[in-house]
DNA sequence: CGGGGAGGCGCC
DNA sequence: AAAAGGCGCCTCCCCG
């Protein structure tokens, strides 16, 4: 990025769309004044966009990364910020930290997502779903005057907010993700088909002729379990039918789940959970998966930032979120290239020691495994249990091991446990939680309220204070988890943003030709390629590969610090270059 | 015959 | 029936 003498610098350029299809451009610059509305024909929009974040990288206000970047970046065209108005204002029309909401709820048309299709009705495909469906004033394209005005509420509702430092990292963060999010299904996953496929050879027998043909390996386990429950005739697939075989074989299950029938003991159960483990196997990253979802060695979901109600991600396309590790040595580096996989040890726990500053679970996991600095700190007896009851604590577990567990931990982590224990009592009261930066749970919806409002009625019976109490535990459950998961999200969020921001920097590496499949922002350097909650993956020359382990790392420590300034928690990352993403 | 819920299981 | 939070996606199966 230069600046150019000749024009002030432009802090921020808005994006519209104008009613024939065009864009039209507002530049705000550093001295306040501005210059546009600039026309700009839809043909045009890389061209401008590249000279502009050339001069000035300026932040890009538009009403949605998902719909505008990837045809930018399809173009070449790489942005280095914006400010996402349509995923901001998700934020803030929920945040209890605003105070003052409505003028942004009255603001209807920011909540749906606009599809690519919004933007350039010109590469006018077949229509992807039905328009009559989607309610009037939704998905409609922003001009560049609803784009200014939300801008001008979000700002404000930011100004005026009880936190608005916090806000507008979040809403950076946020932002920062979306065009992450567009980067990552640019560049792909790096996919080794052939080992893929060695992999499903391996544990399903060879490919068959056709998707409807069992692979051997199944077939064979299938006819195992048949053999063992005398019922040659039998239908795994059909969980009613494996059932009633189940118990006319004796076994006294109420389902055909993994857990539950772990508890039993018979010959059929053995090669049943073989048959369940490569059935899931070949239906959902099968030889089908393969050819649906891998094109020029790169794997491509969708990322979609925000799409979980904790501000998680959420994806589409081939469950990149659940790809089972067994097909994890088929993410491969291109020759030349390798993998820095970087995750981050006990992310959560983490982030709860940090929100609530309680220094004693921080002091447990500084320079160390936080599960082993649980058992030399505490009562509780091993890594395994430290493990158990902590994920108790967060998640809300009540019986089990992990329900006897927690109350040790209550012990000697007060205020870390005092604040989820905080959190799931709101829920329970119906009430409303917020993440560190901002993101506040959805309230309580109406069927849970009037289930609350029915068991509190004088002629309310056992069953409804029964059905009240459950959902109300449900819910707290769900705001207990909430802070944790929430808040883990946004440091995840710093983390990469920090990193992208840093692999920017970097200098080009020699052409390398596999490496083209990334597209033309990414070929030449190293890019994120994958990004799993609390885990990434640098895709990288070679030769670069020891300075983008020292970014991953100082990035971590760059997020512990821009949201817990003070960085009383060590924030630990697991890393390691291979070229290979067998993990560990 | 398509949509959607349920059962089930993969990931964190 | 479920176990302890958040998801996506597969198949089966019921329903309109």
């Amino acid at each position: 990025m230069r600046s150019n003498p000749a024009t002030p610098a432009v802090r921020w350029c808005a994006l519209g769309r104008t009613t024939g299809g065009d864009f039209e451009a507002l530049a705000r610059h550093a001295d306040g004044t501005a210059s546009g509305p600039t026309p700009i024909p839809v043909g045009d929009l890389a061209g401008f966009v590249a000279a502009l974040e050339r001069d000035h990288a300026p932040r890009w206000v538009w009403q949605s990364s998902a719909a505008v970047y990837p045809q930018l970046l399809a173009a070449g065209v790489r942005v280095e910020r914006c400010h996402d108005l349509r995923l901001c204002h998700q934020i803030l029309r929920n945040s209890q930290y605003v105070a003052d909401r409505s003028a942004l709820a009255a603001a209807a048309q920011w909540i749906a997502t606009p599809t690519p299709e919004d933007i350039s009705p010109a590469d006018s495909g077949p229509a992807l779903f039905d328009l009559d469906a989607v309610p009037r004033g939704h998905n409609q394209p922003a001009t560049l005057a609803d784009a200014l005005a939300e801008y001008d509420r979000q700002r404000s509702a930011v100004n005026d907010s009880s936190h608005p430092g916090r806000l507008s990292l979040l809403l950076a963060a946020e932002s920062a993700g979306a065009l992450i999010a567009a980067e990552l299904t640019a560049a792909g996953i790096p996919w080794d088909a052939a080992e893929h496929d060695r992999i499903l050879t391996r544990a399903l027998g060879p490919r068959p002729a056709s998707y409807s043909d069992k692979p051997a390996l199944l077939a064979a386990a299938g006819a195992r379990v048949r053999e063992a429950l005398g019922d040659p005739l039998l239908s795994l697939d059909s969980p009613p039918k494996l059932l009633r075989a189940l118990r006319a074989a004796g076994i006294q299950t109420s389902s055909t789940s993994q857990w539950e029938l772990a508890e039993h003991s018979h010959p059929a159960l053995e090669p049943l959970f073989e048959y369940k483990k490569l059935s899931r196997l070949l239906t959902a990253n099968g030889w089908a998966w393969l050819d649906e979802w891998v094109r020029m060695g790169r794997y491509r979901p969708v990322y979609i930032p925000g799409g979980v109600v904790t501000g998680r991600w959420a994806s589409n396309g081939g469950g990149a979120l659940q790809l089972p590790r067994v097909l994890r040595p088929a993410l491969r580096a291109d020759p030349g290239w390798t993998l820095v996989i970087a995750d981050v040890s006990q992310l959560e726990p983490r982030v709860l020691a940090a929100m609530s500053g309680d220094t004693a679970m921080a002091a447990a996991g500084r320079d160390t495994d936080l599960y082993s600095g649980i058992v030399a700190t505490s009562t509780i007896a091993n890594r395994d249990d430290a493990k158990i009851a902590m994920l108790g604590a967060m998640y809300g577990a009540t019986s089990g091991d992990s329900g006897r567990l927690v109350p040790q931990l209550r012990r000697v982590f007060p205020r870390a446990m005092g604040l989820v224990d905080g959190a799931a009592d709101i829920g329970e009261r119906g009430g409303t939680v917020t993440t560190w930066l901002g993101r506040s749970s959805p309230e309580a919806d109406l069927d849970w309220r009037e289930a609350q409002s029915q068991a509190s009625m004088p002629g309310a019976t056992p069953q409804d204070e029964q059905i009240a109490r459950r959902s109300a535990r449900e819910r707290g459950r769900f705001t207990r988890n909430f802070v944790v998961q929430g808040t883990a999200a946004e440091w995840a969020l710093a983390w990469l943003a920090e990193i992208r921001k840093q692999l920017a920097r970097f200098p080009e590496s020699e052409h390398s030709p596999s490496a083209e499949s990334s597209g033309p922002v990414f070929a030449r350097r190293p890019h994120l390629a994958f990004f799993l909650h609390d885990e990434i993956i640098v895709h990288t020359p070679a030769d670069q590969a020891a300075q983008v382990s020292e970014v991953v790392q100082a990035a971590a420590a760059a997020a512990g610090n821009l949201l817990f300034p003070g960085g009383a928690v060590d924030f630990r990352i697991d890393l390691h270059i291979t070229d290979r993403a067998t993990k560990a």
